[in-house]
DNA sequence: CTCCTATTTAGGATTTTTCTTATTTAAGAA
DNA sequence: TTCTTAAATAAGAAAAATCCTAAATAGGAG
């Protein structure tokens, strides 16, 4: 995927194609991970000085609603994060640190929910997130761990220690 | 599962039973559907007039760490949502209005990514949300409906309107 | 090339969420 | 009960994301 191709999506869908705009494609393609717009703000810095963060935040959006970039928010990190959508995929969010990391593939691409809770409801897409902890996030926030698999949610370490406290905490019991 | 049984699980992590903490479990478990931190502080207003908003977010985000709520992000809703974890499941989430609906169970509960790229990384948990439109936005965004499925991602409808600047758009060609 | 108009932009205001600090309070120990 | 201390709170400041308005510009029409 060019530069040249996701432009032309862009204008063949009604949208002119600014200097900014462009840039910030371009910023998007060669990032090799998903990036904030704080991130992408700053790499736009030099070449466009006064430009407002609107500007990111209304081309990111626009990007997204023509389907050409994902927006990943964690439930840790303050930011969002933005990546082009060459083919879709998952990711695995550290809820210590935010790291954010593509996963290949998705197990649940094309998947509906049953019809009879769908309704009139019209799927376009999902979003699918593996949270957990990376290695130096396991590491730094406890030692004796003992996974507590809620399903989804946040999940607990024995011995680990909270993001509002600091403190060191043990796994509740049920 | 009733309010005493969620403050145990919350003293016995070390935490300590407030008036408003429980206020705000109490809340959430009468709730019928996920609920905003405006939502929550609306019901909260005249029980303590002097609330600060930290507080509600701040004992969301204890609840969200034990694995006792979930934090629901809407990509285009501006706040997020947040429901007691009774079971873990996913949401229909409406592109056009944020409308949140939970869905029966999970499809991928208990999926792991492959241990080749999952390393070191410990799962605790995942968020899956299903996107599209519900029948209300479909009337009001557009007509002639022609989906798109990227997978994942804002996907296209042919005569909807953007989010943007509600102008009728046409699906950008591949 | 010049004109026209809807789109895009910058800038500042607003909303949502988080952070910081000093004060208050829950809950165990004496 | 009173004491002690870590945790929780209120209040205001800060950061992140969005909204609003007037001015600038892309890009098609003439």
């Amino acid at each position: 995927m060019s530069v040249t191709h996701i432009l032309e999506s862009i204008k063949k869908a009604g949208y002119k194609i600014t200097p900014q705009r462009r840039a910030i494609v371009q910023i998007l393609l060669k990032a090799a991970k998903p990036l904030t717009a704080a991130e992408i703000s700053q790499q736009l810095q030099p070449l466009f000085p006064d430009t407002s963060q609107d500007t990111v935040y209304r081309n990111l959006r626009l990007l997204a609603e023509l389907g050409l970039v994902a927006q990943i928010r964690s439930s840790t990190a303050y930011s969002d994060c933005f990546e082009l959508l060459k083919e879709h995929h998952c990711h695995l969010v550290c809820l210590g640190c935010g790291n954010i990391t593509c996963l290949p593939g998705c197990p649940v691409d094309g998947w509906q929910p049953p019809s009879h809770v769908l309704g009139d409801f019209w799927v376009t897409g999902h979003s699918f997130e593996v949270h957990g902890y990376c290695s130096r996030c396991q590491r730094e926030r406890g030692e004796g761990l003992s996974c507590l698999s809620f399903g989804s949610g946040a999940a607990w370490v024995r011995g680990a220690k909270t993001s509002l406290t600091g403190r060191t905490f043990a796994r509740p019991q049920s």
